[in-house]
DNA sequence: CAGGTCTCCTGCTAGC
DNA sequence: TGCTAGCAGGAGACCT
């Protein structure tokens, strides 16, 4: 499932191959990935449409192209993969988009649950990645911005975390990764953490994401940046998918329970 | 406003 | 072996 690092690895990706080339049509074949928007005016509005850059904000691609940006979700199975014009098209393959009449870039998404939306570049402000918090990396991002965001938050922290409305970018993964190297335990109530607990939140989030990045994403299930490129940040995981094993600091078996319908994974001796 | 539940969707797996 | 029920989950809709 792509978080914060994979979408940055697949952004890289992309943008290597991308940058600079046309978008000459695209082929919609599941009109529900562009939601509630009119499939044939994005057909035709984003004919001929270069990619000058593509960036990301939070868990979301920003395809920045001549008059508009296309924003891409990728949800939990959404992916990028390149083929010849001519390739036939594979169940899952969604949309296609013809570059340059060279090749054929394909968003492909087994689940359908990835999202799309084309948007004037004046009317950024008025697109889903408008109600986005705070960037991990933000200077903004402090104490003081956490405990106003968490002062009325009864919810277990672990749920709070994947709100994108306060961090953005953080899914199941690494929100129980940070929550572990902070010491915290999952089902304590946001809004009772000390302001010791939110710096160490604040810093485990960019010591988590930034090693994940490093290690090209973390590759469970299916995730892959590009086709046959996996990332090997599963190799670094403390406490995500690790029940029944012991915990690297204190031998006591990592723990898994449901917090907020999400496999929550943590060890109930280290994290208090 | 806060929070709970449902929904989308399909592949995989546990269990019989 | 083959079938099926249930699980996985990001985020928005809808309800209390």
């Amino acid at each position: 499932m792509p978080e914060l690092p994979e979408v940055e690895t697949v952004r890289r990706a992309l943008l290597s191959k991308l940058k600079g080339r046309q978008i000459k049509e695209i082929t919609i074949l599941h009109n529900n990935v562009f939601q509630d928007q009119d499939v044939e005016l994005v057909k035709k509005l984003i004919k001929n449409q270069t990619i000058n850059d593509i960036l990301r904000r939070g868990k979301w691609l920003e395809f920045e192209l001549d008059d508009f940006y296309l924003l891409s979700h990728l949800r939990m199975e959404g992916k990028y993969i390149y083929r010849k014009l001519d390739d036939p098209i594979q169940k899952h393959q969604l949309v296609l988009f013809n570059i340059d009449d060279d090749f054929s870039l394909r968003y492909q998404d087994v689940r359908k649950f990835g999202k799309m939306y084309l948007v004037k570049k004046d009317d950024i402000n008025n697109s889903p990645i408008n109600k986005l918090g705070l960037e991990p990396w933000d200077k903004n991002l402090n104490v003081l911005y956490l405990k106003d965001k968490y002062k009325n938050k009864s919810l277990p922290i672990k749920t709070v975390l994947l709100d994108q409305e306060i961090i953005t970018g953080i899914g199941n993964i690494y929100a129980d990764e940070i929550l572990f190297l902070s010491k915290i335990n999952p089902f304590k109530k946001a809004k009772d953490l000390k302001n010791k607990d939110l710096q160490n939140i604040i810093d485990n989030t960019k010591k988590v994401l930034e090693k994940a990045i490093e290690e090209g994403g973390t590759t469970i299930r299916s995730y892959t940046s590009e086709e046959g490129v996996t990332g090997n940040n599963q190799n670094n995981l403390y406490v995500h998918q690790r029940e029944g094993k012991e915990c690297f600091v204190c031998k006591t078996i990592i723990k898994k329970d449901r917090i907020g319908g999400r496999g929550t994974y943590y060890c109930k001796k280290c994290q208090k």
